[in-house]
DNA sequence: CTCTTGCTGAGACTGGTTCCCACTATAACG
DNA sequence: CGTTATAGTGGGAACCAGTCTCAGCAAGAG
């Protein structure tokens, strides 16, 4: 028995929101950008929102190294992993099946059964290095 | 000009309970565990002596699911990676060499500069499995 | 021994996130 | 197309990890 979200004004407006945009956003960030298309949601709603999304895999959530939540939503639903620019926050979605099968190899040599993997890379894009050696 | 942290009784204890723990602990819990050692040591002070750890390369840091930051004295000084029991704690360090190339080579494919990587595993030890099936 | 200066610790504070609860609106049903 | 049960909403309080403040203390240089 999958219980399905109920359909509101809110929550179409935060999908619409993710929609058009292509980095990673924390809740607060989401909340502020809908004030800013005159949209009125409550804070306590976005945060409900992306939880659920998150919970269905519509959204995908990375931890910023302050600890904070961000959210954006991926063209693949699979599992997948990111290669995000630190200074523009421009996401690229990549497939690691390579570091996948060493992870479960690894995890087996040392008798661990069902392992999950954190991978996630950070650098500095094309454009932006650029900008930098400006 | 690197700067020695200052030798006192509150440091001294914390590294003498970290030399004893094998598991990734918060903040919080070595603060716990070394009042129940007897020693009183302030929280901010545990803070301010993993952070300060953790910058010197001392001791590894983990961010915990919920984000909470958990420590631990590692074997290996040098960049590396773990393998930690979701139920026990039990940490392995390993390498990542084939791991690390990849990454450093999907960072290049797409145009990324200075390619960080987060690579951490989580999964159930051996014999964590075998209580689970008891 | 003395003095400078970094360290300590209790508590105030911060900022992200969740909880509470009265109110509202969805959508199932008749 | 009303009625109604109930999930969703939102503003503010609460929560909690972590940081800051500042007066007192102690490491260690001279």
């Amino acid at each position: 028995m999958v219980v399905v979200p109920r359909q509101t004004r809110q929550r179409a407006e935060i999908l619409d929101l993710l929609e058009d945009v292509d980095e990673f956003r924390s809740a607060q960030q989401l909340h502020e950008m809908l004030r800013a298309r005159g949209s009125s949601v409550g804070l306590a709603t976005v945060y409900r929102a992306v939880q659920s999304l998150t919970e269905h895999g519509d959204v995908d959530v990375l931890r910023t190294e302050d600890g904070e939540s961000v959210y954006r939503r991926c063209e693949q639903r699979s599992h997948h992993h990111h290669l995000v620019c630190r200074s523009c926050g421009r996401t690229v979605e990549i497939e690691a099946g390579q570091a996948e099968a060493w992870a479960a190899q690894v995890g087996a040599a040392h008798g661990f059964d069902d392992v999950d993997h954190t991978i996630e890379l950070v650098g500095t894009c094309a454009s932006c290095r650029e900008s930098a050696t400006a």
